[in-house]
DNA sequence: CGAGACATGTACTAAATGGTTCATATAGTG
DNA sequence: CACTATATGAACCATTTAGTACATGTCTCG
């Protein structure tokens, strides 16, 4: 399949290139969902190495250990989720709907991405071990605060949200209420017989996230 | 150790049934460190042998199996939850001092209980493979639920909480608010350096997830 | 006291698993 | 075209790990 694609171009540079990249993101996908679907410990080599395009060696090849590809892996999902929320467009909107449209985003992302709740759980089971090493992370959060701070303190100006709101701790509490209702799915689920991965179910958690928040930072 | 507990005691039989008791015992409490420490798969048969007065061929003839010991464990996480949370009693206090109370002890609960959030994290990690085999757990959250539903329905017939807001709903918002701050703590002190074990923080944020539920609720 | 049940220590095993060795193919370059 | 760097395949290895076999001690009860 490789080879076919590589005889199928003119510029072989290129196509080498690609085709190396190519396999490094394969591996990357794969390893996503490993990880994301057992953990860090869970996950096995050769069972990455069998799901992918390429081979064992070539894991080794291109990231030269399994908690060197669990990084990638971890550092790939940040940047994702970077990408995602330093696209709101905080300014051009009234304080209430700036921060109903960071909820629903944050909400939304959550929902769309379980495998990221799942490896932020898992490097939390690992006590935090590896998240250090993936740059960015603090620049990304503080430009979140920002935001938070911005819309917070726009809002009190303007008469619509109230005073002494510290904008981390608003923070916290949507990713909180974002983040458990996917992260704890299937304790849930079971103890209360409610799917929380219906349509109906999330709809609802959607508005009372929002109502929430909006009750705790009116004015 | 153990022998001479017993030539200390005068009845054999209670000595031994004690005895073996305490080492059931023994292993689980080392379980539940190791398990919650590391997860089902990350946890380490002979760490757990090592670590318990007693040793691996004890934990296989009293548990069979590794599952089975992990599910021992959580089944008595979950034990003792419920005996935490089915003593505060509703009846006697007005809707709004019952409600702050649920709050603070299931807030209070989740920080003294970090193997607990990390057991239950692991088990959505496993996708709740094993919470179904724990009897008792959704008898318990009927329970839990009812208290609030009763809760709620005072607080809207004393016109102190507003209409409208489903139990479910209420009791995944108290949790997640709970959960979240000791669940993802690592990740979240380092992203925002701010350290979640910290009394201040705690003190913080305690007074927070009063504020929001509260503020959510309030007619 | 003697037999059987309960409890426990020692040593072992088979399979899984992260990681490596060695050989080799392929493509771009002087 | 030969040389070099990149890329890849197949078999292999050392270690770890869940689980076991077997022998033995100890308590209870007839």
């Amino acid at each position: 399949m490789k080879k076919e694609a590589q005889t199928a171009t003119t510029n072989a540079n290129t196509v080498r290139a690609t085709d190396a990249e190519e396999t490094r993101l394969n591996i990357l996908e794969v390893a996503t969902e490993e990880f994301s679907d057992k953990g860090l410990s869970g996950a096995r080599i050769d069972e990455i190495a069998e799901r992918t395009n390429s081979s064992k060696r070539m894991i080794y090849y291109y990231f030269g250990s399994k908690e060197s590809l669990y990084r990638a892996v971890l550092e790939r999902a940040y940047t994702r989720v970077r990408s995602v929320d330093t696209n709101i467009n905080i300014y051009d909107l009234s304080p209430a709907v700036a921060l109903r449209s960071i909820i629903t985003t944050t909400f939304d992302y959550h929902i769309q991405h379980p495998e990221f709740v799942r490896l932020v759980m898992n490097e939390n089971i690992l006590r935090g071990a590896h998240i250090g090493d993936i740059p960015g992370i603090k620049e990304r959060n503080r430009k979140v605060i920002d935001n938070l701070r911005d819309v917070l303190s726009k809002g009190v100006s303007e008469g619509v949200f109230r005073e002494g709101i510290d904008p981390i701790e608003l923070h916290m509490t949507i990713s909180a209420l974002c983040f458990y209702n996917v992260s704890n799915r299937y304790t849930f689920a079971y103890g209360f017989d409610r799917d929380m991965s219906s349509t109906k179910a999330l709809g609802r958690r959607h508005n009372s996230v929002i109502d929430i928040i909006e009750s705790w930072c009116r004015a």
